[in-house]
DNA sequence: CATGAATGAGTTTTCATTCAT
DNA sequence: TATGAATGAAAACTCATTCAT
């Protein structure tokens, strides 16, 4: 069976493996050997390719951010309108992919474990900017110096839309969703656009 | 010389102990131990008055909740505008008492903890049908049929800010989360008000 | 079973099986579990009662060293001469407690773990600075300034004789041991002696 | 490209860095993995090539021995009296090559692994019985009937100087070491020699 | 000849929980 | 009421060793 080159699939395989097991524990207490043997291999060689269980973890939540901003870059890129760009991020933000149970629960084990991880806590960060500077290229052309603001409260808002969906009772569908943070866009840019 | 009626001065010993200490450690990871210890008392009383460590878990959530709640209640009763009720539910929702790191923390852990934990998810929703019907009290005669739409959206947005603030880097602070929540407001209920 | 004053006894049985171990198995390759299990109790309350190997390690080598330094101890108070002392010393080093295979394999072992463990390094400083300075004070009065360097001496061959019973096979008994640092010291403060 | 006679290359690499590695962990806590890396192969060569693990290290030991047997012959070829000859044992036992960290903190785990591994102690034995018959060559002529015990005590004394060197805390010169040891040999044999 | 892949067995450590007192 | 004592179960992590290529 060895054959080489195995690194990269099993790293993925890895990868996939935790974030399912996350959404499916709902929580990060979830076991390397869980992770492992639902990718179809020891916990050893968990521990082999990715030196430890954090690192594990953190690498799933790159994975998650990283298919995020292909997503929202995917979306930017048809977006010719600042208004379209708005559009484009909250559609992102809330794509089939990004509203799957398993997902949202993963997202938020990360926010916690951002409270004790630096690794995690920075790509957080970074998830966080990119948003804000996003939102902000949409909102700067038709706020101006209100735009700031505008872009600060429809990022929380998404993520407290996104946050709420984790409590699966009494959820909305990702179409309300849109359309809730659409019409709070609509109020913050004026009756004009 | 163990006295009579410990039992609600230990209880309260050990919800208290353990919002501090998972605000502390900022995540569930918590042991039994290092709550007992905190609140003075060995582990065996604690399972002996909670029964175990998820009911602890439990018990704390609820506190807050109901501090949260009495705080809520005590701005409603001097909110005498459908603007002022809206407006106090904000102030309450970042009172320097929810506001506080501590809280935060416990507050984070919470929700994922409902991810698993029935009764958390229980009173977690709890919560959140009360915020609505709050909001909803406020909104209801300043925006009619749309007022579910407003409250649904000033609710995801606080929770949204309040998450946010978990990541403790480029966190806002109480005021100016308030202004922004209200700046939300103002926008949906329209400029006269 | 659970009595009240239960640690002294288990700190002290854990100390004995950890000697009783290290010495059977020749070597630090001893498991935790090992040591418990022949002092009668769960590898986890020895972590309880010590918080880890190492420090069941070093207590057990603290052990042979207190042991090892009342010995001496004792024999020197019956010394009256300088002669006399180095010899208690000498006597003492070889005791039948500390010439058992046991004590033997324990004390090599730890030599070892010296290398690594600050803890164990400070251990075997402070026994070679008592058996240098015990050795120091019986030297000076026979021979002043060349003292120093027969201490050395002798120290250093106590530790090879001890060393060398390590290998068990053609060692040599106490009473050689003893008879044969005795000669060197005798070649070292002179035929008068 | 396999090139053929590699065999005794890479073993000698291995035997170099497994010393290497033992003098640098400061005891037989190392893994077969960090060996092999040191050597600049795979630990499955390694095992190819050895066997096993405890082959590695014999093979080390081996080497270590070898290397002091070849220092003494080549200081004993020089020697012309019985004093020299002594004392050319006596200088290499001290030489640069045999004194450094590296060097003794293998032996000394030696020592240890010698309790468990037959082919380990039956290393030591061979060496300590050339040891001895080399300094029973020097003391004979000198000392007669005595020549035994001196032999005995030298060897201790080389031995225990030694291992002392190896709580590099309060360590002495390969110089200091020398005269240490000389000195003891004067006293041995007597003022007029 | 050489290695990346893979794992089983074992080790330390942690912790919720139970129980006799 | 209260606790020190005690443990079973499980977790992360390590490593020598094997094997297909």
């Amino acid at each position: 069976m060895p054959k080489l080159g195995m690194e990269p699939i099993r790293r993925d395989a890895l990868v996939k493996a935790t974030i399912a097991e996350i959404g499916a524990a709902g929580s990060l207490d979830v076991t390397v050997a869980r992770i492992a043997k639902r990718a179809g291999m020891s916990s050893a060689l968990a521990h082999h390719y990715f030196g430890g269980k954090d690192q594990i973890l953190v690498a799933a939540m790159r994975h998650i951010l990283t298919l995020f901003g292909a997503e929202v870059r995917g979306a930017l890129a048809m977006a010719d309108t600042p208004r379209a760009r708005i559009d484009a991020i909250v559609r992102a933000s809330f794509s089939p992919a990004n509203f799957r149970t398993e997902t949202i629960g993963a997202w938020l084990a990360f926010y916690v474990q951002a409270q004790t991880s630096p690794d995690a806590r920075r790509l957080l960060a970074i998830y966080r900017r990119r948003m804000r500077s996003n939102l902000l290229a949409g909102f700067r052309p038709l706020l101006a110096d209100r735009a700031e603001i505008a872009a600060e409260t429809v990022g929380a808002l998404i993520d407290g839309v996104y946050i709420r969906q984790a409590l699966r009772q009494g959820a909305m569908g990702r179409d309300d969703a849109v359309i809730l943070v659409n019409k709070c866009v609509t109020g913050l840019v004026g009756e004009g656009h």
